[in-house]
RNA sequence: GGACAGGUGGCCGAGUGGUUAAAGGCAGCAGACUGUAAAUCUGCCCGCGCAAGCGUACGUUGGUUCGAAUCCAGCCCUGUCCA
């Protein structure tokens, strides 16, 4: 059975297309990764999330130690048949609400103590509990515990955190190494850190080499540094890494991020954006995102997208999610994070096509032209008779 | 017919002499959301004005007072109970 391998199937300028292939299934790249933080899509039945087109999701230390336990979890079966999707998950270290939950936490060279957001509780999470919750947990890509500081901060405490975050991935590997035959079957990326700095970015990058990891990921951008600075620092930041190796840019992000990035040379994302603004009324689509709790879209009998092949805007009009909406019915949620993800993975799958067809700066430059045309904010396509 | 209670901005509802264009909630109109403490949060929400400000406004009419949504009287209306 294959643990983990990449394969790039073509190239276009700095994109490329490619497939990971696990043993719980093949990722198709550039891969959107759906947020599943505590064990679900929010709003998503998982087998909804698989036919929006998703190859793997997205799980979260931290939110599933404390509910319902690493433990417990492992005892069920692992989080595969826990929450019934048997694709790949790939598990974040908890190293992200070492930043969001900033006010309830204390960081030390051993590691990080959480006071819980639900009881209060103290966790102490160090790279070898983050490995540790990641077997018990069952998951297929494991991500390194790390720091991921806000943008806002001097370089030398971007510095010393990049540091510490690398000598928690070394702690990572070992850790991870060890965890017998769960190391067998999955896989482990090391994660970039460095903020807008390419001499950080660089001494991680090399400091990540050099450990040895399958994927490697760039850390802490989309922390409020804005698109033009993220961009900025994915000029340079992809090709600092493996050129053979899976690029997972973390927590990112919007549509047109995405399509810069890809340029870019970034291979993986994932994002809570489409999942949680589809569940507060907003609603991407290829003439740019859409605010359905608008008055404007009262009576608006067309779909949300006249393009979007998903069962959403197969089925029901912008009236009716507007309807939902305003009206707080769960089935609006539903509705639009089904629109939202299928969104994603039709860009993506746009993306790796123009990539093959070698027209990746073309679909680019017409995406941004509809992307942001305003049509989409404008008025709606069809009205009521 | 009588006795109580009450009539506040689209709705509900605080306020009970001046700092009240009038709390708060809802509805309405917009905005935000990026490795999820989020089905959340923020702003606007009488009219005119960019603003300062001006004009209207707490059922209604009149009165007391320097000053009234707040006190007094008449009237109108609503609810509950009694006949």
């Amino acid at each position: 059975m294959t643990r983990f391998a990449f394969t790039i199937h073509a190239t276009d300028g700095k994109a490329r297309t490619g497939t990971i292939a696990m043993r719980r299934g093949e990722i198709r790249t550039p891969a959107f990764m759906p947020v599943g933080t505590a064990a679900t899509v929010k709003a998503m039945k998982p087998e909804s999330v698989r036919a929006t087109g998703a190859d793997i999701i997205l799980g979260n230390t931290y939110h599933l130690m404390l509910r319902p336990g690493a433990e417990r979890v492992a005892r069920l079966g692992g989080l595969h048949g826990f929450m019934n999707w048997p694709r790949p998950i790939l598990t974040d270290s908890g190293g992200y609400q070492v930043m969001s939950l900033s006010e309830l936490r204390k960081i030390t060279e051993e590691g990080v103590t959480f006071a819980s957001h639900l009881d209060g509780s103290r966790h102490l999470l160090t790279p070898e509990r983050s490995m540790e919750i990641q077997r018990l947990l069952g998951s297929d890509i494991v991500m390194a515990f790390d720091e991921c500081p806000r943008a806002d901060q001097p370089r030398d405490v971007i510095a010393g955190s990049m540091a510490m975050s690398m000598r928690w991935a070394q702690r990572s590997r070992d850790a991870f190494d060890a965890g017998g035959e769960h190391a067998a079957g999955a896989a482990l990326f090391g994660i970039q850190q460095g903020a807008l700095d390419e001499g950080l970015r660089r001494e991680s990058a090399d400091a990540l080499r050099a450990i040895g990891f399958d994927g490697y990921a760039i850390g802490g951008l989309a922390v409020g540094e804005g698109q033009e600075a993220m961009f900025a620092t994915l000029d340079f930041a992809p090709g600092q890494l493996p050129e053979d190796r899976p690029r997972y840019l973390m927590g990112v992000g919007k549509p047109d991020d995405l399509v810069g990035a890809v340029e870019r040379g970034v291979d993986m994302f994932d994002c809570v954006l489409p999942s949680r603004s589809g569940r507060n009324g907003q609603a991407f689509t290829w003439q740019g995102p859409l605010n359905l709790r608008n008055a404007r879209h009262a009576e608006d009998a067309g779909p949300l997208d006249e393009r979007c092949a998903c069962l959403t805007c197969a089925s029901y009009s912008r009236a009716y999610l507007h309807h939902l909406v305003k009206a707080g019915e769960i089935l609006g949620a539903m509705l639009m994070t089904e629109h939202n993800l299928g969104f994603y993975q039709q860009l993506m799958q746009a993306m790796r096509d123009a990539i093959v067809a070698g027209r990746f700066a073309a679909f680019a430059a017409d995406f941004r032209r509809d992307f942001f045309s305003g049509e989409g904010r404008r008025n709606g396509s069809r009205r009521l008779p």
